[in-house]
DNA sequence: AGCACA
């Protein structure tokens, strides 16, 4: 007779209870941004924080190269972790095929070392986060090698959320009049090329507008073309244009 | 200054 195993890895454990933990003050959000992470800070470790915790899903790791850069931080001093709910949530579900954690490096390659990758880090530097953990160890490898890994450094994706210099395809228009609409606001934009598409939000206040294009460089030459100037509809001053903090989803 | 879409 076959024994169970002792344990069952977490990819293949029942569902955990529905605590109504899903449910939260009203505003929909149930993502945690979470702040204070060392530098040198690995996916694997945010997974291990979270994995066992009732409706825990999936979790994302950014990179941003704001915080501690440069800076020799005594892990055993220096650091709170910071948790508080997201502005938004996040967007990234788990798909089959894709790694539980999702990785994105917009550190700049000053330090020595630069950036995490799906392949390389072995174990040795967290024993904090293991400790917190009653077991693992077997699916954690699984876990790394499914690890999915957005360098925004990869030479050759305008596809990527940003780039290291902060631009990005889309574009993020404010400062739009009350009367503004969407057919304006398209008409104009589609004079530059690689023109992809539009989106006006109203969030009840004033109208933004998130402008798609083709590529990095033809987002710049529209911002550089429209930066500051007036639409008929505009009971205020010019367009601000900014490119947008991450591209727009696929139609 | 204000950054969504699922």
């Amino acid at each position: 007779m076959a024994h169970p195993p002792p344990y069952e890895p977490y990819y293949l454990a029942p569902p955990l209870p529905d605590y109504g933990y899903s449910t939260n003050d009203g505003n929909g959000i149930n993502t945690l941004f979470v702040s204070g992470l060392p530098d040198d800070v690995k996916a694997r470790e945010i997974h291990n924080l979270f994995r066992r915790r009732p409706g825990f899903e999936s979790c994302q790791l950014k990179y941003t190269g704001r915080g501690n850069q440069g800076v020799k931080f005594d892990p055993e001093t220096g650091l709170t972790l910071h948790i508080e709910l997201a502005r938004s949530n996040s967007r990234r579900k788990h798909k089959p095929g894709s790694g539980p954690y999702v990785v994105i490096d917009l550190r700049t390659k000053s330090g020595a070392d630069a950036r995490e990758t799906s392949s390389d880090d072995d174990d040795g530097s967290d024993e904090n986060v293991d400790a917190v953990n009653q077991d693992d160890s077997a699916a954690d490898k699984s876990a790394e090698q499914t690890t999915t890994s957005i360098d925004a450094f990869a030479p050759d994706n305008d596809q990527a959320e940003k780039t290291s210099d902060g631009a990005c395809s889309t574009l993020f228009i404010a400062n739009l009049g009350p009367n503004c609409t969407e057919d304006e606001l398209k008409q104009v934009l589609s004079l530059y090329p690689g023109f992809n598409s539009l989106k006006i939000r109203a969030r009840g206040g004033m109208p933004v507008a998130f402008a798609d294009f083709e590529k990095v460089e033809q987002a710049t030459h529209a911002i550089n073309a429209l930066q500051g100037s007036t639409l008929a509809s505009s009971d205020r001053g010019g367009m601000h244009i900014e490119y947008a903090r991450s591209k727009m989803r696929k139609p």
